[in-house]
DNA sequence: AATGCGTGCAACCGCTGTCAC
DNA sequence: GGTGACAGCGGTTGCACGCAT
């Protein structure tokens, strides 16, 4: 037989807690601490909660010293430069952030750092430097990206290697009126004001099945393509709606649902379409390697900070940019 | 004013590694 | 050594709030 049970989980209350629980906890921790042991804590308390409940509340909100409100340009630095080295370790990102909880840095990246750097990412021209040498490449190239190493001073755990789980296949172009772009010169854009969130962008695809699909977005100058994998091919929509398909599938996040056959998107990082019954956020969620390449790359290839004032600086411009 | 929708975030869920029994 | 609870973590959900229609 192992442990007896913490808690009687039908006895326990559920849901926000009152000021007078927080109260409770609160004061009990200040004078006695944790004890290191949260299941026997809350009876100690006088709380009918279980002790999980009461570990995630001293920590994430009552805990002396937390941060709550805006995320400042240097917090969304170090954000965004863990997400490429360490991918969504939020604790680890936590203990770079003094003051901030790893569900805070979560519920951020999630609701609205994710959707800035996606914004930015794959419309400026600067980020796609790191890719002007390659004169083309496909989702099969063996190019590999070196190790991130901003916090190897700060913290070891911080410190690791990049994933390898994906090559980059990424092609970008200002022929716009090219259906197969494979081969393609790498080019940069002229227009520096360019952004995947302009509302009537048309949706090209490439109509070679026997090699990577890439699915790219279009206005009157600039072409910036993704690299996807088959089953991210899918018709194209060039009815001139302002829909348009993006990533690999419709991600829904409430019934853990991918649908892969889907065949538009209501809006680039919307939400759930009524309409269509789907999720738009999966745009977001299929580039997310997409992302973190990028950041990682562009990283790697120049003066960390700069890139990252870059990405503060840019974020805001073509944050600026879709409300215009 | 009523309703619907999008958003942010607190809290819960469930998994994994560790450790007590 | 096996079992099962604990602690910690990332993913997901539910709900309140504000804004648009």
């Amino acid at each position: 037989m192992g442990r007896a049970p913490c808690c009687d989980k039908a006895n326990v209350k559920k849901g926000p807690w009152s000021p007078e629980e927080d109260r409770k906890l609160k004061d009990y921790i200040e004078t006695h601490g944790t004890g290191g042991n949260w299941i026997a804590l809350p009876q100690r308390a006088g709380l009918k909660r279980c002790g999980k409940s009461c570990r995630l509340r001293w920590l994430n909100y009552l805990r002396p010293n937390i941060k709550h409100g805006e995320f400042s340009d240097d917090e969304d630095k170090v954000i965004c430069a863990l997400f490429a080295s360490i991918g969504s370790r939020w604790s680890i990102m936590a203990a770079q952030l003094p003051g901030r909880t790893d569900n805070d840095i979560k519920n951020y990246w999630n609701t609205k750092l994710k959707k800035k750097m996606m914004n930015s990412l794959i419309s400026l021209p600067e980020i796609r430097k790191p890719f002007h040498h390659l004169q083309s490449f496909n989702s099969s190239s063996n190019y590999s990206y070196p190790p991130l190493s901003i916090f190897q001073n700060s913290n070891s755990n911080v410190n690791t290697p990049l994933s390898s789980s994906s090559s980059p296949s990424y092609m970008y172009s200002t022929n716009t009126n090219t259906s197969s772009y494979h081969d393609q010169t790498l080019s940069i854009s002229s227009s520096p004001t360019t952004t995947a969130a302009h509302h009537q962008h048309q949706v090209l695809q490439s109509q070679d099945h026997g090699v990577p699909c890439y699915q790219g977005v279009k206005d009157s100058s600039t072409l910036v393509f993704f690299g996807g994998d088959q089953a991210s091919c899918s018709t194209s929509n060039s009815d001139g709606s302002g829909h348009y398909e993006y990533g690999s599938g419709a991600y829904d996040h409430h019934n853990n649902l991918r649908n892969l056959q889907s065949d538009s998107y209501k809006e680039f990082g919307g939400r759930y379409d009524k309409e269509k019954g789907y999720y738009g956020d999966s745009a977001l969620d299929s580039s997310l390697e997409e992302i973190k390449q990028l950041i990682s790359t562009n990283l790697c290839t120049s003066n960390i900070d700069n890139n990252l004032n870059f990405f503060v600086d840019e974020t805001k411009e073509v944050e600026n940019s879709m409300y215009y």
